[in-house]
RNA sequence: CGCGGGGUAGAGCAGCCUGGUAGCUCGUUAGGCUCAUAACCUAAAGGUCGUCCGUUCAAAUCGGACCCCCGCAA
């Protein structure tokens, strides 16, 4: 098959790699300009370029691929199929009838729950189940397409957003390299998303790490293992920012949530709304990331000091 | 030159502003206590204070350059 492959993020290197090995020819990937990335905001380039580039593949990077630029030089590259992983750029109508069969989306969910930019951190930040990948023929809506795949794959309780988008990686190249082949032997079939399930999971920011210690344990534990690498779950202390990389609900309940009820013996243990956290790995601004035993040994925390933003 | 914090014993930190014996918590080792212990008590070992240059009688501390780590922002 010709394929023009549209991706950006590191969820979409794993379904490259099988198109690669898969004899299929991956005559262009579309990827993401770079952009001025980290401190002192050096140019850096997509996770999909690198390995593309690795791969010898032809590599284009239009600002805004439903340009008619970028569609002139679309035309010109023999596709079968495009498959879009992780891309980050909405694509429209003349854009999508480009290639012969049509466009394929890989997505980290079990469509038609979680349309959106962020299904893997949303599906564990609500305490959800089991997850998977959806393959769709794509139109011109987010994720709205008749669906020719789905895998499925249970959440762990120690999974974070990190783990599982490395298990649901993988699990969607096997799908993409399976509906290939059902589309191969013209064997595809599309089930229309049943419209009353959709449910969304919006593109991540910095303020949905911000820890409210008047959620339960249970749901800030979540939230830390959904919110992996970022932006993380965090909370100021002597206001600096601190991030929770780890945690742990505890049953214990405490009238003030918030508070720090034991910080000693290598245990840092904070009071929420419905039971306790005992804090596993922190990282306070502009330090490195610690476990709470070596935090502990150089930083005097009491019992009775909150964590929040006004207060020592 | 986007903004900012930091590099001091194995770990995490204080000391730096106001130069002049290197300190805290934990860990390690030895001894003690105990029916016993990762608990408690006592003692010890362990540091070119990131690197180089400069100022000074004297630099972890002041000035400069460089290396490395990290938070924000994007």
């Amino acid at each position: 098959m010709n394929i023009v492959f549209f991706g950006s993020g590191g969820f979409a290197l794993k379904s490259l790699e099988a198109l690669v090995t898969g004899a299929h020819k991956v005559n262009l990937v579309v990827t993401q300009p770079d952009k001025p990335k980290g401190r002192h905001l050096a140019l850096s380039s997509t996770e999909v370029k690198s390995k593309a580039e690795a791969l010898g593949l032809k590599i284009i990077q239009p600002q805004n691929p439903n340009s008619q630029e970028a569609i002139n030089a679309l035309k010109e590259i023999p596709a079968d199929l495009y498959v879009v992983i992780s891309y980050g750029h909405f694509l429209k109508e003349p854009l999508l009838r480009l290639p012969k069969l049509y466009p394929l989306n890989v997505h980290a969910s079990l469509l038609p729950k979680y349309r959106g930019a962020a299904p893997i951190n949303w599906a564990i930040i609500n305490g959800e189940r089991e997850t998977g990948v959806s393959i769709i023929r794509m139109v011109e809506a987010m994720d709205a397409g008749d669906i020719l795949l789905e895998k499925k794959i249970p959440i762990d309780d120690n999974d974070t957003a990190v783990t599982l988008e490395e298990k649901l990686s993988t699990l969607a190249a096997g799908a993409l390299t399976r509906a290939i082949q059902l589309i191969e032997k013209k064997a595809e079939k599309f089930i229309k998303q049943d419209t009353s399930a959709v449910s969304f999971a919006p593109k991540l920011e910095k303020r949905h790490g911000e820890i409210n210690w008047s959620n339960g344990a249970a749901e800030i534990s979540r939230q830390i293992k959904g919110l992996t690498t970022w932006p993380g779950a965090y909370t100021y202390y002597k206001g600096k920012l601190l991030k929770l990389w780890s945690a742990e609900a505890r049953k214990e309940n405490s009238k003030n949530p918030g508070e720090i009820l034991e910080a000693g013996a290598g245990r840092l243990i904070i009071g929420t709304a419905r039971g306790s956290l005992e804090i596993v790995e922190l990282q306070l601004e502009g330090g490195r990331r610690l476990s709470a035993a070596a935090f502990l040994s150089g930083h005097n925390l009491a019992p009775g000091n909150k964590f929040d933003k006004a207060v020592s």
